[in-house]
This record gives structure tokens, C-alpha cells and sequence, in this order.
DNA sequence: TTTATTTCCTATTATTCTAGTAGGATTATT
DNA sequence: AATAATCCTACTAGAATAATAGGAAATAAA
């Protein structure tokens, strides 16, 4: 039961983006290497989060990506069911997929009771947590040399 | 992020030994009529938990297999990190896996706190609860009739 | 002793998913 | 015109999933 790396690397970007973000434009080439991902397979990620409205983009020379909105309203919730599919342990969970034995079915009791676990800390963690992280850390490092 | 069937299957292998439980030996072709599983793909999936005690086995006409000890004992984590290995979002959370960036990883944080939400949840359910609850539903079923 | 029944063991396979790689079209700046 | 960037689509090697298949070994019943 692993995240793949396309809703790891999704977070990633976003969190690179929120971090770096200055109102210029950001690059995946730059985000690739700070991140140390393939390049091209980070175009195909960034791509999703396009579509969806998650970043804006400028095309062109000197073009990039920016964070289209507040980092405080991205839960990293949102950025996994987006790039990975529904968060469900169990295909039965989902929406339009229940089974005929669900009603009698002990096991799915356990796998609801995961599945609302994993939703309680995706969805309660957003991208602007992770960046105070950071710049906590960074300065408290600071403060120690 | 799925379950896949094999530790599924193998929660339910378990469950079907502990709800029929009478001292006699239980067929795998019976486990797979009343699962509705495959029969020699449940063979497979029984072989790991006879390997490793979880149930015991009686071979030749006749034979099966009885749940080892008390339902009690046997947790839903138990059973999964048995057939589907470790139950970490992500690989640098698997012991002796540590990647070099861990150290200055936010992202890593937030697979923590996931990680042990799955924990906490498939550590504090066992058999027995499931076999509890079954019997609770047969027992208002018949009641209600 | 033979037959039937059951677990045990290993190999094979079709399908899907993962994690990219590759190549070029399009758009904008310099 | 040259360069730099996004955009778009196709392809692919390798691994994992979810079985299927065939028979060997052990035991009970006839």
C-alpha cells in the first residue's frame, strides 16, 4: 500500500512552487533539479496540476509556473486524489463501486475505519504547513551558527 | 493507494477459520465457496499464514486447517504486514530504507503522521472483533424475524 | 491395498501499473 | 532569427498483480 511517486512528486512541486515563490516565474527545470526528478517526467506531473487549476502557467521564454492560489488552501489531500485516484484502501469504498456483499461484509468496516484515518491527516495538512516547516527550521539553523 | 487482494484475502481466510471454528478441520474449498475466492489462489495466500504459525494444517483426506490461537490475538496489522509486507505510505519509512534527503524532508513528516494513523487502526482491531460483530448482526437478524 | 481427498510445491501467464524516455509542436522573449 | 520555455502525444522496460495449471505427497476411508 505505497504512494506512488506521482502524488509524491506532486507535493513535492507544490510545496517547491509555495517555498520559492516570488511572483516570478518558476521553471520545471529549476523544480527538477532542486527536487532531483526527471525532468521530463516533472512536465507530465505539472501538466495534471495545470489542468486542474492548482498552478498557473506562462508559456515561452522565460515562462514558468507560479501557485495559483494561497498555499493555506491546498491540503495535501487534495494534491493526492488528484494525481493518484481516490485514497481508499479498498475499491469497495468508492463511489459507484459497491459490491453486493458490502452489507455483510465485517472486513469493510475495518477498511472504512483506515480509510477515514488516512483522510483525517491528508486533509488537515496543507502546503503552507509544510513551507513554515521549513522556514522554522531554516531558522533555527540560523540561530545555531 | 490500495490494499491488494492477497492481504484482503488472507483477512478473510482468517475470519472464516475463527467464525467456523468447531475443533474440525476446514477445507480451503470450503473457505473459497463461502469467500467467493479462487480456490487454488487461496491455497497460495494459506501457505504464507501456515508458514508462519498463524493457522495449522492437517494434510490427506479429510485434512484443513484451524486457526492457531485465540482470535484475539491475531490483529488486522498482523495479517497484512504478514501477506503485503510493511504498511508504510512511502519506502523511507521501512526500517534500514533511509534515504540522505530524510533529514530536511517536510514532506516525509506528513507520511509519518499517515503511517501511524494506518498503525493505530489495523494494530486495534483483531479477529475476534470481527467475528464479534458478525454474530452480533446474525443475532438482531434473527431477532428480528 | 486401492481409491479418494486434501494439502503442498513450483512454474507459467495475461494483464495492468509504474516510472519514466523520447520527440517534436507551439508560444513567447531576446 | 535564435533561444527558451511550456505543451502534447506516443512509446517502453520492468515490476507487480492476480491468478491458472499441473502434479507430488500425505492421509483417511472403502
Amino acid at each position: 500500500m505505497k504512494i506512488s511517486t506521482k502524488g509524491r512528486y506532486a507535493v513535492k512541486v507544490m510545496f517547491d512552487l509555495a517555498l520559492n515563490n516570488t511572483g516570478e516565474c518558476i521553471k520545471v527545470k529549476d523544480i527538477a533539479a532542486r527536487q532531483n526528478i526527471s525532468e521530463k517526467y516533472l512536465e507530465q506531473i505539472i501538466a495534471i496540476l495545470n489542468k486542474a487549476g492548482y498552478v498557473n502557467s506562462v508559456r515561452g521564454a522565460q515562462g514558468g509556473y507560479r501557485i495559483a492560489r494561497a498555499p493555506e488552501e491546498y491540503t495535501i489531500g487534495m494534491i493526492l486524489r488528484l494525481t493518484e485516484g481516490s485514497m481508499a484502501p479498498v475499491a469497495c469504498l468508492e463511489e459507484g463501486a459497491e459490491c453486493e456483499q458490502c452489507d455483510t461484509c465485517e472486513t469493510l468496516e475495518v477498511w472504512r475505519d483506515l480509510y477515514d484515518a488516512i483522510n483525517q491527516v491528508i486533509d488537515h495538512v496543507t502546503i503552507a504547513d509544510l513551507v513554515a516547516k521549513r522556514q522554522q527550521r531554516e531558522g533555527s539553523l540560523d540561530y545555531c551558527i
